[in-house]
Formats: C-alpha cells, structure tokens, sequence
DNA sequence: TGTACATCAGTGAACGCGCGTTCACTGATGTAC
DNA sequence: TGTACATCAGTGAACGCGCGTTCACTGATGTAC
C-alpha cells in the first residue's frame, strides 16, 4: 500500500489526526495544513479526500455519530438508563474531537447523507434509551425530562473535557447522578 | 467626553462588543480589528486599554463573574436552589458571550486579581446555594449532587446556546429539571 | 491668568506570519484490448 | 504477455487575505508653578 509516494490510507489517518488536534485545541484551533503536516504529506493532499475545511468537519461529525451509536446500543436494548448515561459520557470524554464538532451546526454540511444517517440513528437510540424510564420516578413531564437527561450527561461530558471537575471520574458521576436524577422504583 | 478624536468610554464599548460578536461567532472567531472596527476606532486603540488578546478576555470575563454573581445572590440568599438554577441558566443565554470564556482557562489570564476576585465570589455563592439542599432529598453524597446540578445548568445553557433545544424555553427547564435532580420535600 | 509640560488616548503605516485554495504537474496503479 | 491509456493520489509553487503587534506620531487634557 505504501510506496513512498502513495500513503496508503491516508483518508483515515486524516480524520484520526483532526480528532487528536480537536481535542487538543478546539475546532477552531485546526488548520488543514496542520494536519498535513502532522500526517506527513503535502498540505494539499487531504483535499483530493475531502474537498474542503467543511467536508473533513462533516466526515468525522458523521463518524462520532456511529461511534456514539454503537456505543449506546448495548445498554439501550436492555432498557438501562443509568448504563445508557455512563455510556454517553464515556463515548464523550474518549472522544473528545468527535464530540466537540458533531453539534456544530455551522461546521458541517447538512445536506450530507452520511452525516444525516448517523445522526438519525444516534437520536433514534437515544428516544429509545428515555422512552425506558419508569414513569413513576418522573416529577415532570416525559419530553422534559428527556431534555433534562440529556443536558445532564452533555454538561458532565463538557465539564469533564474542560478540567472543570478535577479528582472526579466522569463516568462514575453519570452513574449516580442518573439515579439521583431518575430514582430506580424499589 | 467625545471630541472625534477621544472616544469617550472605548473600554466599555469595547467589551459589550466583544460581548456580541463571541456571542455570535464563538470566542475564536473574535479578532481585535474587528472589534476595532465594530467601535469605529483604529485597530490600535483597544490595545490601550488591554494590552492584547488575553488582556481583553480576562477582563471580559471578571465582568462575567461579577454579573453572574449578582444574578446568583437574591435567590443563594434565600436558599432557594430552583430558583438559582433558573438565575444560572438565564444569566448564561443572556450573556451567552461572557458565559463562553469564563471557564476558557486557555484563553485567561490566570494572574489577574480582579478575575479572582470575582471567581471566588461566584464560588461561594454557589457553594452556599448547593448547601443549602435539603439533604432528604438526596439519593448520593453531597458532592456528587454538586457536581451533578452544576452539570444540569451548564448542560441546559450550552444546549439552549447553541440552539439544540428548540421550543423550550431554557429557564423553565431549568425550573422543571432542578425539581426532578432535588425533589423538594412534601 | 497664563504657560510649560507630562500624561493619556487615539492614528495610521508597516512588519512578518500562517492560512485556505487553486493549479499544473507527476508518480503509481488498474483495465481494455 | 505486452502495451496504451485512463484514473487515482500525491507534489510544490503561487495567490491573496486578515491577522496581531509594534512604532513613531499627534491631538486633547490636566497639573505645577
């Protein structure tokens, strides 16, 4: 595969490396040239993969969203809200890249297929995971309590990646703060 | 004060732009001769007042600390922790351009006592407002519950920021989900 | 009341820099015949 | 088995742009005497 001139894979070395230089230094700290560089090839090579700045966006948004997916799916099936959280808030912290740009809707192409299936598979996961919730530990009504659940693990996963919670293990928070926040029915 | 040639109050406008246009377009799409600009000066003159880049978002965000202090004050006071939440979270969305570089450590100048002056008095406020929980209401220890309902804020601030919530109006929200993490005793 | 002078707040030209994008090109591979 | 040729994936030079910062300057104000 490779020869000296020809990378090999370099479309997936591209979209690994963006997500370290995310992670590091936010999506808007990444230039294409950057990432070249770091991948060892000529600044205009990653354009023959993916057009333009928005287009690299747009392929690793579409990505997260099948990691966060797949990541999600075991605890959904099995109706456990709590396991769901702490997978949420894992898949978050782990992949931090991803995660700073797949809500970004000024990064990405809307009208990219790819991306629209990912996203609607990771919502349909998600409805499912809070459509399990027990009825009887809801003080509020179901739709606000669905928002309620997801700005929880998005505010533990956005303050984790910042530091703001130092000497905490994230997923551990998500864990007990999902029961504080939907008590199991004893 | 204004003469055509000295402004007047540069500095302050210079913050409430700065305000608006991080607001708009994220911390990084900030440039100091657009903010020039903006107040009708030369792209020299802020540097009068701030010296550079960060010397602007520090003092940016010790306003921030102040505002969201005085906000949380009336409500730590009387020990009502719903209604804090909903004092956070509308602080937040209404000043959603300080709101996004206060917890930007990268961006602050670490050094600066007004910005820690104002920080610690946030931080305390805070700290007396989540103590103030009724303890019967707790399913986890107290920390954990901090951590967790500083979370739900910050989760349903940058959510309703970034336009992920649509139809909600964020301070009920807040209202409704601090009465579902902390159901207040019968 | 006048004058010298320090200080503050703004101007505008200049600098060097990294960026995204475009473009003609070249090297390697796969396929048709 | 060979050869022509299309296609894919990379190179490297060039472009124009906006940026942050520096610098010598100038206009207005306040203060000492």
């Amino acid at each position: 595969m490779h020869d000296g001139y020809h990378h090999g894979d370099l479309r997936a070395q591209v979209l690994s490396t963006a997500a370290e230089i995310i992670a590091d230094t936010g999506a808007d700290g990444l230039s294409l040239r950057e990432l070249a560089r770091r991948a060892g090839v000529s600044h205009a090579a990653p354009a023959h993969h993916f057009g333009d700045r928005r287009g690299l966006f747009t392929a690793l948004a579409a990505e997260g969203f099948q990691l966060l997916a797949d990541a999600l799916a075991p605890s959904v099936e099995k109706g456990e809200f709590d396991r769901t959280a702490v997978a949420y808030v894992r898949f978050a912290v782990t992949h931090a890249g991803h995660y700073a740009i797949m809500f970004r809707a000024d990064l990405l192409d809307q009208t990219d297929t790819l991306l629209g299936e990912a996203r609607r598979r990771t919502g349909r996961l998600l409805g499912d995971g809070l459509a399990s919730l027990d009825a009887t530990s809801l003080v509020i009504n179901r739709a606000d309590a669905q928002r309620a659940a997801w700005a929880l693990v998005h505010g533990i996963a956005t303050l984790a990646i910042n530091g703001a919670l130092p000497g905490t293990k994230p997923e551990r928070l998500a864990l007990v703060a999902a029961h504080q926040l939907f008590p199991p029915a004893i």
